[in-house]
RNA sequence: GGGAGCAUAGCUCAGCUGGGAGAGCAUUUGCCUUACAAGCAGGAGGUCACAGGUUCGAGCCCUGUUGCUCCCACCA
């Protein structure tokens, strides 16, 4: 009989060499180290510790320990100590704070120009100088942070550039309301001058506040470089730009009818406009003949328009009105003689087939008109009111006008009829206000040409959207652009660089005010608009890098690598950038275009200040630490999808760093004197080892692929996985065989073991988690100065074990196995039993046989031959490997053990069916590639042969059942 | 009107170029086992929305159906 028992012979050289070097060890550590953390108070409880396993060992040998009061209170002891001991529990708070100010201090994320290395940059969508953390940014710059600090470990010189955006009009609303409530005071009141330099005071108040609750984060930016879209080198880009592209005639100013917000009292750009259904009704009008011959019948959703109605326009091919086409209606109210005109875009079969036309208030109307001549009048003010054109009804606001209009209608008897209709209503995305179109002089810039080749650069592959369906978004709104409107009646913002000469009419766009008109030498005037916030936003790619002086970092940095945002703003900034970004540059602005999600409440809705739904990042990070924020942010998702924020995701992500924080604990009390990053022996490495480093091996290049390709959920979850499933659960067990009771050079071993694949496991999780893991690499550890300079973890061929990892995987299964048996019979842990392997597998399992003994609680792993007769009183698990037979004696209920084994036997049959099946099938072994067929047939062979076993083994339960 | 997405365990979600259905939470049993009870070891729980098709083989590819989301669009 062979035995592998982890019995006293092998204690006591492990003691021996213990009382030596121990001791000395932790003194050298603790001079070598000189650091706070680790002495006095750590290396006494280290010292503690160890004197507790000699006792240990003396007292009982392997199987017994101290009595568990007694083991308690030595560890109390080292818990109440006041100190500076590597804390069992891991807080957060305390360390992420000092981690990011040590960050800051080293310059570790300042990146310049460096031609050593290939560069790689992302530029931060800014998040507005008014706003507050909020789980959106959480989302948006973990990602950024994670691929940041992925690319930098990876030895690319990272430029992440952060910064602010002056979010024209959500500042100004905001500012407003400021003024009023201190001051008590409109911004007219205060004029421009005033507005504007409280305006600045705000900012520089508030401004960088979002700023310091992104570094809460942990966000690796380089904040020396940091930016607003309103500074002075964004302003010089955008007046640049501007008078470029209306030198080229991509930017015009023209009347057109464009989207007013009358309560934000300024033009807003298609994309600016939010549609809702509304329940609403179709009021049908009838307007008749000026010649009296008769009356034509229109619809309208907003009969308060029909004051500035100046025609009826019906389809020209539309055989009910081909006789009145050229006549002229009386507009009832207005009595205002106004055509019938013929035009294609009438639609016959909607409605009567004839449509008012109020040319200032509708943008098709607006179109027909300039076909027809028809006069423009507009019947609304700024404020939606309407003006003097609308009559007895001036100044009444656009509802109330509504309602009178519609009763006036019926008084006439012109009102023929009101149906029940729903209508899409334009509503302002800041205040939700309803939008009013109607005709203003403004800005715009010209989009079809810029969009050209914009769209080829996506077709053409030089940007990239992830996930790939974006780009089909992207097209869709890039084929069928219009015309943006680019001025806003504000004063927070850029002014446009236009100039007038009110004597002579005269217009100068210049970068700088020409001062007196170029014809008549009179005074020039700017004009008092200023520019949509994402003109500016869309150079952020370049304006941050300096342009338009050629600067180096322009021209290391960009293009820029990838850009990182939420789905909902890839008209509003997306596009604008890579449309600019050719213009200006004639390069693309990025490569990659990462779209994810929104964040969205446990109900799935999103995020809303007016529900008051919102979960403050803040919060979580003070309450869990920003590494669980972060990691439950991008674990469990995949790219571009929303996700839900679940409270018990991030206590989830919270015990996943606690769960490394003490595994970190339990390796730096094994660590030995020798350096954990210095070379191991291969020749000392033991089959454990070999397995956990194949491991490792695999996840790298996994992980790697996973982060290169924006997988960054799928990364998470192997990291954890590794982290927690294997390394934890089984390495870490299986190191404490030698770590207790093997000789120096397997401690040594295994202190190194632990030590490097927990550094390497750190380094892929710490794109995740920065702080967590650059606490342990630094202190706990002392892998090396910061764990985000290091290197990031490469896959070595020569580190992968195969066939030792096999056999590993197969004691594994054993164990399993084990305690499977343990649990069913209800045998504690603290009852050690014999565990008896028959197997023709030996030779090699039994270097796993300590493993076996101590996971499997073994009191001692015996083997035998594979056709060695069971003993009587065993519980027994059928594995690839072998049979295990656990003797339990009296503890062995056999209708228990037998009810287990006819389910197992039923399991068996059915895989021994399907791959039967499988391989009875000729079109199978016709077609299937070689190894799935090979595969399959190794599986069948194994299946038939634990069937057999567990049938042999059925039939013994049942005699000895008999017998009992 | 056009387009997109989703439907997988009680809940929230992963699931790679097709090759024996996974995680977290919840639930259940047993455990202070000399890192961790924020833990450990077990267990239960799924006709992968439905119907066809392609294939030796489909959660995955194709077609259709149903049910939810979302985006775009100038039918008054």
């Amino acid at each position: 009989m062979r035995k592998v028992r982890n019995g006293s012979g092998r204690y006591c050289a492990a003691l021996s060499v213990d009382k030596e070097s121990s001791p000395g060890a932790v003194m050298h550590r603790e001079i070598k180290g000189g650091n706070a953390r680790l002495s006095p108070f750590w290396a006494e409880a280290f010292f503690i510790d160890r004197i507790k396993t000699q006792k240990t060992n003396n007292a009982d040998g392997c199987d017994a320990g101290l009595p568990h009061a007694k083991r308690r209170t030595v560890m109390n002891k080292t818990q109440q100590m006041p100190s500076q001991e590597i804390k069992k529990a891991y807080s957060p708070a305390e360390v992420e704070e000092k981690i990011y100010r040590r960050w800051m201090e080293k310059g570790y994320f300042h990146a310049k120009p460096n031609p050593d290395k290939k560069p790689y940059s992302i530029v931060m969508p800014p998040p507005n100088i008014t706003g507050q953390l909020h789980m959106g940014h959480g989302l948006d710059n973990t990602i950024q942070d994670a691929i940041i600090r992925f690319k930098r470990m990876q030895g690319y010189e990272t430029l992440w550039m952060p910064g602010t955006d002056h979010a024209s009009i959500a500042t100004e609303v905001k500012i407003v309301e400021q003024i009023k409530k201190q001051e008590g005071l409109s911004k007219e009141q205060i004029g421009r001058d005033g507005f504007m330099e409280r305006a600045w005071k705000w900012k520089a108040q508030y401004g960088g506040r979002i700023v310091e609750q992104l570094k809460k984060l942990g966000t690796s930016c380089d904040w020396a470089r940091e930016r607003f879209t309103m500074d002075e080198g964004c302003n010089k880009a955008v007046k640049t730009l501007f008078v470029k592209l209306y030198e080229k005639g991509l930017i015009y100013k023209g009347s057109r009818i464009i989207n007013w917000c009358p309560k934000c009292r300024t033009t807003l750009s298609d994309v600016e406009v939010e549609y809702e259904d509304q329940p609403s009704h179709l009021w049908n009008i009838r307007y008749d003949l000026a010649d009296g011959s008769g009356s034509v019948t229109v619809a309208t959703t907003r009969p308060e328009t029909m004051l500035g109605d100046t025609g009826v326009a019906v389809n020209p091919a539309d055989e009910r009105y081909r006789d009145i086409v050229g006549k002229e209606v009386i507009l009832p109210i207005m009595n205002r003689a106004i055509p019938v005109v013929a035009d294609e875009y009438v639609d016959p079969a909607f409605g009567t087939g004839a449509v008012k036309m109020t040319p200032a208030h509708d943008p098709n109307d607006f179109e027909v008109a300039g076909r027809h001549n028809l006069e423009i009048i507009r019947v609304l003010d700024d404020e939606g009111r309407i003006n003097e054109n609308g009559g007895k009804y001036c100044g009444m606001d656009r509802y109330a006008a509504r309602e009178a209009i519609v009763e006036e209608l019926s008084r006439l008897g012109n009102l023929v009829s009101i149906e029940e209709y729903s209508h899409h209503v334009g509503k302002c995305y800041r205040c939700s206000t309803t939008i009013e179109p109607m005709i203003s002089a403004q800005w715009f810039v010209s989009m079809k040409p810029l969009a050209e080749p914009a769209i080829a650069a996506v077709k053409e592959g030089k940007i990239k959207f992830v996930p790939e369906r974006y780009a089909k978004i992207y097209f869709n709104w890039m084929e069928n652009i219009r015309d943006w409107c680019i001025s806003r009646q504000l004063w927070w913002g850029h002014r446009i660089p236009a100039y007038y000469c009110d004597a002579c009419g005269e217009m100068v766009v210049a970068e700088e005010n020409p001062g007196t008109c170029p014809k008549c030498g009179a005074p020039m005037r700017q004009d008092e608009d200023v520019l949509d916030t994402w003109f500016s936003s869309g150079l952020w790619p370049f304006s941050t890098m300096g342009w338009p002086e050629k600067t180096p970092e322009l021209d290391y940095f960009y293009p820029t690598s990838v850009l990182v945002t939420a789905y909902d703003i890839i008209f509003f900034w997306v596009a604008r950038m890579i449309v600019f970004g050719i213009e200006v540059m004639g390069k693309v602005p990025f490569s990659y275009v990462n779209i994810h999600g929104i964040v969205r409440d446990e109900q799935g809705r999103k995020m809303s200040k007016s529900l008051g739904n919102g979960i403050d990042p803040l919060k979580v990070i003070e309450e869990y630490g920003a590494d669980a924020l972060r990691f439950s942010l991008a674990s469990g998702t995949s790219p571009g999808n929303d996700m839900r924020f679940y409270d018990s995701k991030v206590r989830a992500a919270s015990n996943f760093a606690n769960k490394i924080w003490n595994a970190a604990r339990f390796v730096a009390m094994n660590l030995t004197d020798r350096q954990a990053d210095s070379g191991i022996d291969e020749l000392q490495l033991d089959i454990a080892d070999k397995w956990i480093l194949t491991r490792l091996n695999q996840v790298i290049s996994e992980v790697t692929e996973n982060m290169e390709k924006f997988e960054l959920g799928l990364a998470c979850a192997k990291i954890y996985d590794f982290i927690w499933s294997e390394y934890c659960d089984w390495y870490i067990e299986m190191c404490k065989a030698r770590l207790y009771e093997g000789t120096q050079e397997q401690k040594e071993t295994a202190g190194l073991m632990l030590s490097y694949t927990l550094t390497q496991a750190l380094k892929l999780l710490h794109p995740f988690m920065p702080f967590i893991t650059e606490e342990i690499y630094v202190e706990l550890l002392h892998a090396g100065e910061s764990i985000m300079i290091s290197d990031w973890p490469v896959y070595e061929q020569k580190q992968e074990y195969p066939a030792e990892a096999a056999v590993m995987e197969q004691a594994m299964e054993i164990i399993r196995n084990v305690r499977n048996l343990r649990a069913q019979m209800n045998v504690p842990p603290s009852k050690k039993a014999r565990v008896l392997i028959a197997t023709d597998k030996e030779e090699i399992l039994k270097k796993a046989g300590s493993y076996i003994c101590r996971l499997a609680f073994a009191s001692e792993v015996e083997f035998y031959p594979a056709d060695f007769a069971e003993p009587a009183g065993c519980a027994a698990a059928i594995t690839a490997a072998g049979k295990v037979y656990l003797p339990l004696g009296e503890l062995i209920d056999f209708d228990k053990e037998l009810a287990r084994l006819k389910k197992e036997a039923q399991n068996l049959e059915n895989e021994v069916k399907r791959a039967q099946g499988k391989l009875e099938n000729e079109r199978f072994l016709e077609k299937a590639p070689k190894n799935v067929i090979d595969e399959e047939r190794a599986k069948l062979e194994k299946y038939r042969e634990m069937q057999k076993a567990t049938a042999q083994r059925i039939s013994s339960m049942e005699e000895w059942k008999e017998q009992a």
